[in-house]
DNA sequence: GAAATATTGTTAATTTAATCACAGTTTAGG
DNA sequence: CCTAAACTGTGATTAAATTAACAATATTTC
């Protein structure tokens, strides 16, 4: 079990390996990588020796058996399953965003309430009741849930996730869910961000 | 200068505060704060001590101080005027997401190259073209991007950005941006949070 | 009003993450 | 083939964040 930091940069070191491999570059040094996400290059050795991956030295890291190892590490390898719950604006923009990326992760589905978008086929997946969120998960075995509902019904729906046997949630809404223990979770939260942002640019003005 | 995890959690402690306010409660104890924010009390207590607030004790915390207090540190007197780069599908959501919440913060100008959303209005906020950037982020004195170009755009934008006087970038592009070091910049990647998810839910299987 | 209880504020210890420092390799250049 | 230069891999160290532990204080109960 990686560090979940280490687990973060190598999702990142992926996306500009991939990168540099359409480029054509064929080896990467550490201090390359560094450069290219705002860190050191000890932390990037380190990241990858977590991963049990050495490079032929003095040539720097191979791009394409790293890009490998790391897949072995973050992929599963038939890929999981994922639903979008609720789909107003940012599960839209989600959902588009994620449709036609990284392949081993599939978004088959999407949840509402809303039944002017129910059985509509949304950015090219279906919306379903979520009413039918247990029957469907179960049938598509769909492990993971990405939560994009309004705050006010977001405890209940998480509620209703968990139940459904769903194994990881990444949460967008701005209301902090609780989980069973063996559900992973992950919460994102744009106004902390935001705010964060604004006090260290307020205190940097001093 | 508070370190960077205090800061996002005196932010959602606010948040629940506000709702707290909303339904009457006037005092609150350490371990409910932290109940509700999946963290331990000490934690709390630490990041209030952080700013200096000191209960009445066996009270509690005075929401409604409480509230006060962080917003003396985390908000600037006069708000902070953010632009939104890039009005796609997640631009126009976060657009619409902020608009009507938190006021010391104010969304009051996108930017877009796309010549059919130019000078519209767009979730209530006016849409310029990219090559005014300048001359509006000094007209309307902006202090903070958010940035939801493609990624192929993102760099050569982001510098244009820093020209053009930014102080404050939320970056949700899929490219580490390169920033003048007195710029503040946070970026958050929706691809590797999915993936960090998946990895913790496939290791859990074992 | 004394004892028991609940809660805070803070020092100390622990854990986790990042960085330093350097030995060990490989390649390149003479 | 010898020396210098360029990188990697990793033990040791430092720094940052979290947690434990507990004294101090206010409230309740009897």
């Amino acid at each position: 079990m990686l560090p979940e930091r280490t687990v973060e940069r190598l999702s990142e070191y992926r996306r500009s390996l991939l990168q540099c491999l359409e480029e054509g570059k064929t080896h990467i040094f550490s201090h390359e990588l560094a450069e290219l996400h705002h860190n050191t290059a000890v932390q990037v050795r380190r990241d990858i020796m977590f991963i049990g991956y050495t490079s032929m030295q003095r040539k720097g890291y191979d791009v394409r058996e790293l890009i490998n190892v790391i897949g072995d590490i973050l992929d599963s390898e038939q890929g999981l399953n994922v639903a979008v719950i609720g789909v107003g604006n940012l599960g839209r923009a989600i959902t588009t965003y994620f449709i036609g990326k990284r392949s081993k992760l599939n978004i088959i589905a999407t949840f509402d309430v809303d039944t002017t978008k129910i059985d509509r086929v949304i950015s090219g997946v279906k919306c379903y009741p979520l009413s039918r969120l247990k029957e469907i998960v179960e049938k598509e075995d769909i492990s993971i849930a990405i939560m994009t509902v309004p705050a006010d019904s977001a405890s209940e729906v998480s509620t209703q996730l968990v139940d459904s046997g769903i194994k990881g949630v990444l949460n967008f809404t701005t209301v902090p869910l609780q989980v069973a223990p063996d559900v992973y979770m992950d919460e994102y939260d744009m106004i902390t961000s935001l705010e964060k942002v604004a006090y260290f640019v307020k205190t940097a003005r001093t």
